[in-house]
RNA sequence: GGUCUCAUCGUCUAACGGUUAGGACACCAGGUUCUCAUCCUGGAAAUCCGGGUUCGAUUCCCGGUGAGAUCACCA
């Protein structure tokens, strides 16, 4: 049994996007491949910018994909005491203390460091601490590291060595005056105290590392192993990313009907792969496969092309029981009371054009209902724009004799048409798609022999009639 | 602006100094007795720029340029 634990720590501030599940997706395939444990935790301290409903969005987002947590979900609101037990201890030890200032003050220290050209550090501002006795803090205040400035070498997983020198070292905020801790300190403590192995996080948190380095120290905490993610990036160069580049709700790709292991393969290859020439990737063939030291270090665009097409790929190698389950949210309204086998077949026929659930309807809806003639179906056909009426008619006649005799059966069907080829001396370009149109009154439609074979001899027979009363 | 990071086809990427720079998505053309799709075959498409080191740089070094991140009582 491993010790590994990694955890997904999201503020719950609004829907989960591809780029906060591709940070959880990492976090979980480390912990599964080793055997460990994943965690979730909320990271609830800015209550400003708390959005209802977002904790049960993001657990919902997870389930969806399957990557389920080992442990209940933490909440760092719940746990206050435990930071402020940490925080007493850094104050009695000298390593934290009251910020005099009123925000209004360190913004003016800011501006007078922006007009002398010179970068803006609190510690240079750093009030005297009383004589004798630890720091007196009342909690009016924000508490503060008294950090020791330093440089720093330490080793990231994705980004490699890493260096940073003393000027990037400050005081920063442990406790704010609403008495909530700030990320940096409580994500520190926690890490900690839930013994996670891996901090696993987005490019953003890159730059504070070597201020969480020097709080572990004051804290004497050993640091755990580091995994920086490139951030997923806009298409438009930068600014925030845009729906296309993958911005929406990742629960939106559930209701369109993409499936959770084409979304993992498709986020787990978004900048890695496993030095192979390998693109389909099974879910478990991932937990085995992936090393968080390949993952590319320069952020990579969402390209939803590319998850359409390995979206079609995964619906290919579902099994037809497995495909009928996961297709049932998405039939056409008109297939309501059709019976299982009925929809079985239909989806054999289609389960290879399929590349989304949210097109079953328009491409089934036939097989379910007749649909009005659509002469425009003929009228702006390459081929059959160019035929007569009247020709048209005595096609569709000779092929109506001919299916009158047969018993439906898809070999009885295709020699039929076979004859038919011979017998009128047409192309199938031409007779085929005729016979498709008449039947269907679809733009695109399954194979021909097997459409008709599904759709039965009654309806065939009925529609290639409709057809024939509308020339 | 300071600091940090990154840089191969349009996109995702492969190539532990020696390859006709490989694959995939997308695109184009052809094939599979109709359409759309699948599948197959073929095509176009890249090492940011400039210096070095080397017999030889996509690869190592330096300098540009470009991109991203960060400099909050947000996470």
């Amino acid at each position: 049994m491993s010790n590994v634990k990694t955890r997904f720590a999201p503020s719950p501030t609004g829907f989960l996007h591809v780029g906060g599940v591709r940070t959880a997706l990492f976090a979980w395939l480390v912990a599964k491949q080793s055997g460990g444990k994943f965690i979730l935790r909320i990271e609830d301290t800015d209550q400003a910018r708390e959005v209802q409903g977002s904790v049960e969005h993001i657990q919902e987002s997870l389930q969806w994909l399957g990557l389920e947590w080992d442990e209940e979900t933490y909440f760092q609101s719940k746990r206050l005491d435990i930071y402020k037990k940490w925080a007493d201890k850094l104050r009695e030890s000298g390593r934290a203390y009251a910020d005099p200032y009123t925000p209004e003050q360190v913004q003016e220290f800011r501006e007078q460091a922006k007009r002398d050209k010179q970068p803006f550090l609190y510690r240079n501002h750093r009030p005297d601490p009383p004589a004798g006795g630890p720091p007196i803090w009342d909690g009016s205040q924000p508490l503060r590291l008294k950090s020791n400035p330093k440089g720093y070498s330490w080793h990231d997983e994705v980004m490699g060595d890493l260096h940073s020198g003393e000027e990037v070292i400050d005081d920063f905020i442990l406790i704010k005056s609403d008495g909530f801790p700030t990320y940096n300190f409580c994500h520190i403590i926690d890490d900690h105290e839930m013994e996670v192995t891996h901090v696993i996080r987005g490019q953003e948190f890159l730059a504070s590392i070597p201020k969480y380095l020097n709080l572990y120290e004051a804290l004497a905490i050993k640091p755990p192993i580091m995994a920086t993610m490139p951030h997923i990036m806009s298409e438009m160069g930068n600014k925030k990313l845009s729906k296309r580049d993958g911005a929406k709700d990742i629960l939106d790709y559930r209701d369109e009907g993409y499936l959770p292991e084409a979304m993992i393969n498709f986020l787990t290859t978004l900048g890695w792969n496993d030095g192979t020439e390998q693109e389909i990737f099974a879910v478990d063939e991932l937990i085995k496969k992936f090393d968080i030291s390949k993952i590319q270090k320069s952020g990579a665009q969402f390209d939803e092309r590319r998850l359409l097409w390995l979206n079609g790929a995964h619906i290919r190698k579902l099994s037809l029981d497995d495909l009928y389950e996961k297709v049932a949210p998405f039939w056409p309204e008109e297939a309501k009371n059709a019976d299982e086998s009925y929809k079985k077949r239909v989806l054999t026929l289609v389960q290879e054009r399929l590349k989304f659930f949210a097109e079953l309807p328009e491409l089934t809806r036939f097989f379910f209902i007749d649909l009005p003639i659509n002469p425009e179906l003929i009228s702006t056909h390459k081929q059959l724009k160019n035929y007569e009426h009247s020709r048209l008619k005595e096609l569709l006649e000779t092929t109506l004799e001919s299916l009158q005799q047969s018993d439906f059966s898809a070999d009885d069907l295709k020699e039929r048409l076979n004859k038919l080829l011979e017998l009128t001396d047409e192309k199938p370009v031409a007779l085929f798609s005729l016979i498709r149109i008449a039947t269907t009154q679809a733009p695109a439609s399954p194979e021909l022999t097997g459409s008709l074979h599904t759709l039965g001899k009654d309806k065939s027979l009925s529609r290639i009639n409709s057809q024939l009363a509308n020339f």
